[in-house]
DNA sequence: GTGAAAGCGCTAACAC
DNA sequence: GTGTTAGCGCTTTCAC
């Protein structure tokens, strides 16, 4: 790789010169410029992005940390906001936490090491223990929180409003005449999982429907769990459900993984909706009512909130909610058919 | 931050002496390199791997590129390296390459300045003139490939048995008593793609079964490419296939979506099999028949690989096959029963 | 066994 | 409008 010297040498000018026409600077002549330009060109010349973070001591990257890669949410999450942040001049690097039990702190003070600019933490389900070891580092790299862990203090966050789509899928079941929705919660203690179960409770209240606590089950996101759950409620639970409802969607899967097996019908015999929206739901059959969110405006919250702290240390922190859209389809209501695709290329 | 000056006046010795005891470089007297051990734990010191790596001209970092973040292959493909990769002292970083038409040898510029040691570039499926291009960064660069393009020069590459996979497959379909078997093929061109169509159509010719030209449909590795290709098979396709086998999991998962909206029971008729065995492959109706590769195997060779050529390289560049295994389920075979996991945790 | 100093590639004062 | 130089945090000669 040539570097700025070679250029400077071969242009016949010093490398304060070619520093000035790579990032503008300062006015160069005309004439100069276009040598310069010319040289870069011919010898390939690309500026270390190492180099140069190491002396402006930032890097124009970001991370982003989610629980685990098994979840497709995730990924397609990554993918925006990587789209995004590209936009913004920045690199996006995905680490999952999915390992140790410390390895989020770990992964932060590797990703310290590396100079990240800022992190995306991404349903953060880490111990209270380093949560606040967490905020601690968040003094020092500036840390964006998604779907987060209920904190004592205000911190930087974007969430979806889960209380929003809980309460409307609730909604949409009863209005189909089920008596007994069971909830697969996600693990409790958080914000998120509380706001989500909270729009589940207090849909079934308004409706002035019993609220069993048999009928929740604490679950821990992933599809495996959500296939445990399932078969707990059908069972090991006294009051049979006839409609499941899943904090997110791979739980959501993962019962319906569970009902197939066993020979119930979805939804005639029981019916499920998940949360997320993800690509699976168009997927499996039959094709899975769910909350969806809209990726595009989460990923440019994220973004621009990242980059204002990153500008701005001191920034106030301020919490973002977003709202997503029930989509109805066929794991709840029989009228609706199977659909991968929307518009058919012809 | 502390610096490693920082360390060096709280101990009282030079950065030298504590670069030494960091990287165990030189003796260094024991009663020192206690004092400075704790001086280290005292000021939460980690040494900033972009300066060791600007001084040492590598950076311990490489880059695994994949064609998409759809397929959910690639990301579970990304897991197994990033873990293998850690092992051997490596970070990795995932790039997708699904936009631009130049889009990775743009990416791969970006990386060489921002020093990663190397990279993997994953199912490649750029044009001709790209391919040039790369192959010169590779002088330069150590690049590895997986399930690569055809190239006229020997290339360090991994490669699934494509060949082995598919005939094992068709020879499966056969058996079945399938008269007309459909194949999905990926984009033609690609060495890959051209193996693993070899394998089916060798594996019908040692049965003596026609070759029929209509039924090869060449797609696009996703899941709409399947879909539309099923479509071709069962709407414009004078030969109506009983069976349909795809190049990978998601084009046969396409292929699926669109036979359950027309209303076709699969097995029943029309079978579908694919090839990868992502998880999908067991959350869709009924679980899909595909070839399962043993991603540990491939992942600790792709990496041992690049970590080679990291270190040597004028090393020698040679091909390595992996055979993976046929998983029937219940999309050839109805006798199979649907089951989301092995083992039901009780 | 240890320190001084050069240098990796770049940017940003500061001088002219 | 341009050049010289210090310095980002580290490793590595080369002295001592």
């Amino acid at each position: 790789m040539a570097t700025i010297k070679d250029v400077a040498l071969a242009a016949g000018v010093s490398v304060a010169t070619v520093s000035r026409v790579l990032n503008n600077t300062a006015p160069v002549n005309e004439q100069t410029r276009q040598t310069i330009q010319k040289v870069i060109e011919e010898l390939h010349y690309q500026p270390s992005m190492i180099a140069r973070g190491m002396r402006k001591q930032q890097s124009k990257v970001m991370a982003i940390m989610v629980p685990s890669y098994e979840n497709p949410y995730h990924i397609k999450l990554f993918k925006y906001i990587e789209d995004y942040a590209r936009q913004k001049g920045y690199r996006l690097i995905l680490v999952g936490m999915d390992e140790g039990d410390n390895s989020e702190h770990e992964s932060i003070m590797d990703l310290m090491t590396r100079n990240v600019d800022g992190i995306i933490l991404c349903t953060y389900r880490g111990n209270k223990y380093n949560i606040k070891n967490i905020m601690q580092l968040s003094k020092r790299l500036p840390i964006v929180f998604m779907d987060n862990f209920e904190f004592d203090e205000a911190i930087s966050s974007v969430v979806i409003d889960g209380y929003h789509g809980m309460w409307e899928a609730t909604n949409h079941l009863i209005s189909l005449g089920h008596k007994s929705i069971a909830y697969i919660d996600g693990n409790s203690g958080y914000k998120v999982a509380n706001e989500r179960r909270k729009g589940y409770q207090n849909c079934l209240k308004e409706h002035h429907m019993p609220l069993e606590a048999e009928l929740i089950y604490y679950a821990d996101y992933d599809i495996e769990a959500g296939y445990s759950a399932c078969r707990y409620f059908m069972e090991e639970c006294k009051i049979r459900p006839t409609a499941i409802l899943a904090a997110n969607d791979i739980m959501a899967v993962g019962a319906m993984g569970y009902l197939r097996e066993k020979g119930y019908r979805i939804p005639k015999d029981v019916a499920v909706a998940g949360f997320d929206d993800i690509y699976l739901s168009k997927v499996i059959t039959p094709n899975l009512t769910t909350y969806r969110q809209p990726l595009n405006i989460v990923a440019e919250q994220v973004v621009n909130m990242l980059v204002n702290k990153i500008n701005a240390p001191n920034i106030e922190e301020k919490q973002v909610v977003i709202e997503g859209k029930l989509i109805i389809r066929g794991s709840t209501d029989a009228t609706k058919k199977d659909k991968m695709f929307e518009v058919i290329v012809k």
